[in-house]
DNA sequence: CTGTTAGCGCATTCAT
DNA sequence: ATGAATGCGCTAACAG
């Protein structure tokens, strides 16, 4: 490891002393331009990078923020976790990933302690975390500052999210497009937000096309292929089958496909079927799965960076809605 | 926030000099066990926690572990976060995440910069990363503590593997014991040591079954579901076709079942197909997929594990072998 | 615009 | 077995 180059270092290289140092590396204001210059170019010369933890000690700061997360599948993690470290790489901070139980008892108190141990600067959330509101109460009192990706109450906090209703909206559009009219719906877990907006895109596509509400075309689900499965299930054997199949997100469309071959249906064929998420898994089945795409990545970029201006500026930003793309692909077709 | 609860709020407490607190707190010899459990009940009254930042500062530790990982399947990496916070958990230590690009000119150059930057205390490595030669050599030369998870070169590092080409071999037994002897396999990304293993178990099998090696039988992958894709549109328009196909991991055995219904065959009736890994695609896609079940969330705990004990005691541990287990299912028949 | 001083909270000598 | 003094590397508050 040889010997850590120290700011007092670069401030000698330099000819100034260690604030002067510190101003350049934190660009803070009230510094001549040419004094700045003269500083990088020995931070650069002796390849200084400041400690992290005298930083944070000093500056009573962490510069990590908490990514916490509760049983999410791995692809939409994985997205919103590369982009949560884009937005830190820029910003010299850090992200440490937070596995939680929502459902525990003892929610909150791992909360209290991940944050007591940590103390992070701020927190994203992700669904359904989104949605605790004794977390939220919570991080209020402590002033903590935190970002929420799809969470259920959009007005009142910072983050980011699609338009969940009008894309699955759009779904029915295409689906009604294609000259079906007895459309089957399977709903996500009862906890997430995304469950009840896409069932209302569901419930206001019907309205547009002038096909009625029907309770049997609509079954229970939780997100699960699984899940998915039973309610193909069900569906795929009623008395007056659906043409089409809307599943509240892919893993579900998965297994209701499997249950429409097993059954010895074809797809789109016999039964069109659509999901939601575009997770790879929608590419690799057979058919490929129509399915909205979610700019998972993107949101977990904007909400770190709104997060990380938060924290700086100590004020909260807005809720951020950005676009989502139908992916239109084999498991849907005209009725037969 | 309130005001923070120091290590001298907790010594006053219980009345013992601060060093002592830090003995207790670190389960350091040389304290009477009930001045021990004096400081002790201090720290629960006063419900203190060791500021993360001044311990690492003061103590020349970052209490960090890097996960360095490239473009891995999200199933997988998932499973590996998990374990390796489980064993973080434990010893109070942090994880962060690294995603780097292996085949970049830059690659050690982000290396580099990650742990000027971050000053972790040891690195946890996947696949491919495992065998970068000229990150070996540096971490050795940094002296920094390194764990691999299925490394190609095992005799030589610390970490967790399975015996990647007896799990093969035995997959090559479960189909040969249904009738297959002409069986296909598609390799997977020339960059793993597992696509050498899987193939050699592959030979193995051939072997032990008395089948001679048909290189037209074996084609080129990378562990995506499109390579799958395109290996099995090779190998089932061949003159005599294979009725079994082997894929070096799920993904492509996907694109091989993908194919086969495309093509109007059956599975498994017609072909038999199965894979590697036991993502939980496997399970979702119809039919299910025979394939071979490897405990990324223990390998990953494990790895963890003995990087820490190797940065507690400051020497290498060895090599572990952990089990794995055949799972199968119905993409596998006998020969029709 | 720049420098000086103090101290963040802890572990680590070296005493005793 | 325990304690007092010192400093890790940096930023904050103030001084100039």
């Amino acid at each position: 490891m040889a010997v850590r180059v120290r700011i007092e270092d670069v401030a000698e290289a330099a000819g100034v002393s260690m604030k002067t140092v510190s101003r350049v590396l934190n660009r803070e204001p009230n510094v001549r331009e040419d004094t700045r210059v003269r500083v990088q170019a020995a931070v650069d010369a002796l390849n200084y990078k400041p400690h992290p933890s005298a930083r944070s000690l000093a500056g009573h700061k962490s510069y990590l923020v908490a990514l916490l997360y509760d049983n999410p599948s791995p692809n939409y993690l994985m997205e919103v976790i590369a982009g949560v470290l884009d937005a830190c790489e820029t910003q010299q901070y850090n992200m440490m990933m937070c596995p939680l139980d929502f459902g525990s008892p003892t929610f909150m108190n791992a909360v209290e302690s991940m944050i007591a141990h940590s103390q992070p600067d701020g927190l994203i959330l992700t669904p359904p975390i989104t949605d605790a509101p004794a977390l939220l109460k919570r991080l209020d009192e402590l002033e903590l500052a935190y970002a929420s990706i799809s969470p259920r109450k959009q007005k009142q906090c910072m983050g980011v999210a699609i338009d969940e209703t009008r894309a699955a909206f759009d779904m029915m559009q295409h689906l009604v497009s294609l000259g079906h009219r007895r459309i089957g719906h399977i709903k996500g877990h009862p906890e997430h937000g995304a469950s009840d907006w896409r069932l209302q895109g569901y419930r206001d596509g019907l309205q547009k096309a002038g096909i009625p509400f029907d309770p049997d075309l609509v079954v229970d689900g939780e997100f699960s292929f699984e899940s998915g499965v039973r309610g193909a299930e069900k569906l795929l054997q009623l008395r007056e089958r659906p043409t089409a199949i809307f599943a509240a997100n892919d893993d579900m469309a998965a297994g209701v496909i499997g249950v429409a071959l097993r059954l010895g249906l074809r797809v789109p064929e016999d039964v069109s079927v659509c999901g939601f998420d575009n997770t790879p898994m929608s590419l690799q089945i057979y058919p490929p799965l129509t399915t909205v795409h979610q700019p998972s990545r993107d949101m977990g970029r904007i909400a770190a960076l709104e997060l990380l201006t938060a924290i700086r500026k100590r004020d909260a930003g807005k809720m951020l809605q950005i676009p989502y793309t139908l992916k239109l692909r084999q498991s849907t077709g005209p009725l037969g």
